[in-house]
DNA sequence: TGTGTGACGGGCG
DNA sequence: TCGCCCGCCACAC
């Protein structure tokens, strides 16, 4: 594997993201092979403002929480992202978050 | 090289 | 589910 930066990598993953789905911080940094750094995914998410084609909206936290709304322009920036897709959220979570759900590891294998 | 930091996750109650 | 504590990883300076 080439010397790719970690964020290039998770900017990657977010871009295969479908439509309507969300994933988790966790989930990512399990498929990159830092399960625990679930932390550094965020990181590059912050990082990743200057990615216009990285779609952060659709990740967010274990419980479906958006954590990182507050990134945004917006503070409901993301909501309003996320439920123009049709994902619903109320309370700043995701309500079915668990059928929304998309597993990088097991989607792409 | 060491230190600080962060949009997290797991365990416990 | 939430709050608290702690551990983990990669990056900027």
């Amino acid at each position: 594997m080439v010397q790719r930066d970690f964020f290039q990598d998770v900017h990657d993953v977010v871009r295969l993201i479908p439509p309507g789905r969300v994933t988790s911080y966790g989930a990512i940094a399990a498929y990159l092979g830092a399960k625990a750094g679930a932390r550094t995914v965020g990181w590059a998410m912050m990082a990743g403002h200057s990615v216009p084609d990285l779609a952060c909206h659709r990740v967010v936290n274990r419980l479906g929480m958006l954590t990182g709304k507050h990134h945004f322009g917006s503070p409901d920036a993301m909501q309003q992202a996320l439920e123009a897709e049709g994902v619903p959220v109320e309370d700043d979570r995701i309500t079915d978050f668990a059928q929304r759900f998309w597993d990088p590891a097991k989607e792409l294998g």
